[in-house]
DNA sequence: TTCGTCCTGGTA
DNA sequence: TACCAGGACGAA
């Protein structure tokens, strides 16, 4: 599941890769189109011999500028893989989108699930884009006054909270059950119940494990993949996600693995106790 | 605010 | 063979 640091991971490795190449075609590959919005020919058309300028990551959202003033949108959802390839090397069973650069590359969108998504949007729509998005977990400006000033008006758990990309940018479930274990808070908390010293705590957390995870280039159970190709390596070092039944590493009791906001969660019951 | 939907491979 | 995994969005 790419979330923040594999999105931020593919990013930076596509950067040094594709900027000022020109994209020369564009293939679609699956009957069910994976550009939103517009006819596939269309795509083609209005990206083809445009130049690509700037790679940038907003929240899970991976934003290609190119010279014409459009930018392709994606997001990678569940299964999506960005892998750049030569022409030569065979395409997957998964590819669905290959954009063909100039200087003998290929930037290929291949995806098991098929809920990857690819959209094109001015500048308008990128700034409407960042403006439904909460703020940049890693940013200078995500400070803990702004986390908490962000979760107070929210009534539901502290989980469903976290997961929400307008409250917070970039989290999902593996890095949100780490910062949750990480700042010794339950998942069903309510967000407006917490005290100024939980607060900071749950604010260090989160740049924790996103910094981790970011260091360790993304967590890979199966499909996450770098533009490489390379697995993540962040599964290594997770606490709780995916680890129930094994001691917690602070107490020794089991971790529990349960359902809150209805996404599968991982927790210590001694170390997170509900408020 | 919660649930169903999209989708397919892996697992019980 | 049925169910589970889950990001985002629309419906109830």
């Amino acid at each position: 599941m790419p979330e923040l640091p594999e999105v931020e991971t593919i990013k930076n490795d596509l950067s040094s890769e594709v900027v000022n190449h020109l994209i020369e075609s564009v293939d679609s590959l699956d009957p069910r189109p994976a550009i939103f919005g517009i006819p596939p020919g269309d795509f083609a058309a209005r990206v083809v011999g445009a130049c690509i300028e700037q790679l940038q990551r907003r929240g899970k959202y991976l934003i290609i500028t190119l010279s014409n003033g459009l930018h392709i949108v994606v997001h990678l959802r569940m299964t999506g893989r960005l892998i750049l390839a030569r022409p030569a090397d065979p395409p997957s069973r998964l590819a669905r989108l290959i954009l063909r650069l100039s200087g003998r590359l290929e930037l290929r969108l291949e995806d098991q699930r098929k809920f990857a998504t690819v959209s094109l949007a001015d500048d308008k729509g990128i700034e409407d884009l960042s403006r439904r998005l909460g703020p940049e977990p890693l940013s200078e400006g995500f400070t803990v006054e702004v986390l908490a000033d962000r979760l107070m008006k929210q009534r539901r758990s502290l989980k469903a909270a976290l997961l929400d990309q307008s409250v917070i940018a970039g989290l999902g479930n593996i890095y949100v059950d780490e910062a949750l274990f990480e700042a010794r808070l339950h998942p069903e908390r309510r967000p407006s119940s917490l005290s100024r010293m939980e607060l900071g705590r749950l604010h260090a957390a989160i740049r924790r494990v996103l910094q981790m995870g970011l260091a360790s280039r993304g967590t890979t159970f199966s499909d996450y993949r770098d533009a490489f190709g390379r697995p993540g390596g962040y599964q290594q070092h997770l606490r709780v996600y995916r680890r129930a039944g094994e001691p917690c590493p602070i107490c020794g009791r089991p971790i529990v693995k349960t359902s809150v906001a209805g996404r599968g969660t991982h927790l210590c019951s001694r170390c997170q106790v509900p408020g």
